[in-house]
DNA sequence: TGATTTTTTGAAAACGTTTTCAATAACTTG
DNA sequence: CAAGTTATTGAAAACGTTTTCAAAAAATCA
């Protein structure tokens, strides 16, 4: 391996010299640079980075930890976090939990032994008070996934507007037989579109169904499986509100197989706008999320917060939602009356 | 941040000790061993990985550098690979090209500077002489894209035999004007599925009518433009083999706009046996990739590169493909005589 | 028992950088 | 021209580990 030593022996000069002109310091010589540079050119020098981080005490690495990269959510997110990461000069080492506590664990200890810089969180599989034993030894913010009262930056969706706005497109589309599928228990992001998705439903006076509730649908054979369980109802919801758009999609595949009309026997509205609503017949409604929007701002507040060097405190950024209406929703068993 | 030497001062013991009992070392005594653990306990002791990066030289990092996460197949294929590095005990970093030639060798400057162990490319912009240069700086090993003359390790897919598996079963229902639909012109993995494809045709005397080759399909939409193209030919082909899923199912999704029945009167064929394959009405036929198990055995190979310290040369690993039959190729417009 | 081997331990060097400190050289300024 | 700045450079220390070397202690052997 060539070092720092063999190019200031070439260049005739010490590695001091040598390691002012890899860090464009002020006060060398032209003439002594241009020497730095034709002996390192000579040598194919490359700074060692194990060396650079251990004496600046920065890996210039920041960790993402999410869930699995194959949930199309997590892919673009990351996507996009990568790429910004890179515009400010980071690499980005990649952690997934597989939804396993003591897997997110495991990762934040990269914080601990200095491996990365900082880590953009968008997995919550512990507690908070087990993650805040954490927050001393270096920046950590979250990102989507969040605990309400963590005293940390927090970039996320307005999750409770995304689900009101979904079901109060619903109830304008004439429904008031509405059932609620989303995925996972644990999520404050689940929970907080429940809480729109109630609040929509109370502005119209109409109550809740216990029985339309399924909190278990994270795929697309979940959502068949959900569609199959509704049809069995002797009473069974009109329109159905989904967490992704591939339990959408299900349902909709389910409903097919069963020769029942979507939208107009059995309204469907996705979350997220993947391809994969596009697709379906009949497209599916569904609520956009602004997933680089996320990204890109998880990295710029990261990134500040390593530069400051100050301990993160309690921040909210909060993105907008937007709903897009497609086929899976418009007509419906009456047409809609205010 | 606490030290080693804060450790052995407050186990009134040498550094050197403390050492060995983090790395297991035989010969130390029951008693200090002890003293050791406790003291580690007490100040929340945590080795800082670079600096034992740069004393051991090796940062039990490996980088993957992929086209980009939001494709799907590259999602499964980091998400296996994260999963089996992990299980090796090694973090990884994630690279993407976004399909540019000077990024994918921005990231290959990582081997450079030693701040990962080895590089699993799974993506190839550039040409490989240029590739070529970065061997001598740490293993490198490629994954499912590949060139065929590369001196190093290669996991690959039967890519041939999944372009003559697929075009053959089109060619038994009947199929004798095939189009052709994929993505790029560079990659070899396109290149050995058209080798495939004109295998198959060949041993049924068929030609190809370079009418029907469409190079520049990559998505949904390009997938609904391909159809929009066929559907104007006079002598539109019958049948169409597609690159991936989701080409497979813009096309679908276009013929279902004018109205064109698939498969009766246009056969389309996917790639990858993504979740899209199992939504569109109909059901894609599709070809299987094993993901995961290039992603293991990619792993094995750069880890035992890594330990070995040998120089990577040429090997060969390659992993079958499956067809998968579903509704888009299935009843054709003559029924098939062998 | 004395000689030999094995176990246990610590001091110091090493890994490849960056930074501090001090020294010298080269300018400015009056 | 002398005094004061500023620019340029190198030696040495530092970052936090692991490893080498040697010494001391303990165990084994004849």
């Amino acid at each position: 391996m060539v070092t720092i030593d063999d190019v200031a022996e070439l260049a005739g000069l010490s590695k001091s010299t040598v390691s002012r002109v890899i860090n464009h310091y002020p006060h060398v010589s032209p003439a002594k640079k241009k020497k730095v540079y034709e002996a390192m050119e000579e040598l194919g020098y490359v700074p060692n980075s194990s060396a650079r981080s251990l004496r600046n005490k920065r890996t210039r690495m920041i960790a993402v930890i999410v869930p699995r990269l194959m949930n199309p959510f997590f892919g673009q997110l990351v996507e996009s976090i990568e790429v910004a990461a890179n515009q400010h000069g980071f690499q980005l080492l990649i952690c997934q939990t597989m939804y396993s506590e003591e897997t997110e664990l495991g990762h934040l200890e990269l914080l601990k032994t200095k491996q990365v810089d900082g880590i953009i969180l968008a997995s919550l599989e512990n507690k908070w008070e087990t993650i805040t034993e954490y927050l001393s030894y270096g920046p950590l913010i979250m990102c989507n996934e969040f605990d309400v009262n963590a005293e940390v930056p927090i970039v996320k969706l307005d999750q409770i507007h995304g689900g009101y706005i979904a079901t109060k497109h619903l109830i304008r589309q004439g429904h008031r037989r509405i059932a609620y599928c989303c995925g996972g228990f644990k999520s404050m992001v689940a929970h907080h579109r429940k809480i729109g998705f109630n609040k929509a439903l109370k502005e119209h006076g109409l109550t809740f169904d216990e029985r339309y509730g399924f909190y278990q649908a994270y795929t697309i054979e979940n959502g068949m499986e959900v569609f199959k369980q509704i049809h069995e109802m002797k009473d069974p919801p009109t329109a159905v509100f989904t967490g992704s758009d591939e339990v959408a999609a299900g349902i909709i595949t389910g409903a097919k197989e069963y020769g029942v009309h979507v939208p107009n026997e059995l309204a469907v509205i996705g979350f997220d706008n993947q391809v994969i609503s596009k697709i379906t017949d009949p497209k599916i409604s569904t609520v956009e999320q602004p997933i680089q929007m996320m990204a890109q701002k998880s990295v710029n507040v990261i990134v500040e917060k390593i530069k400051s060097q100050e301990q993160p405190r309690k921040e909210r950024y909060e993105l907008p939602l937007e709903l897009i209406i497609r086929e899976s929703t418009v007509g419906g068993p009456l047409r809609a009356v205010e």
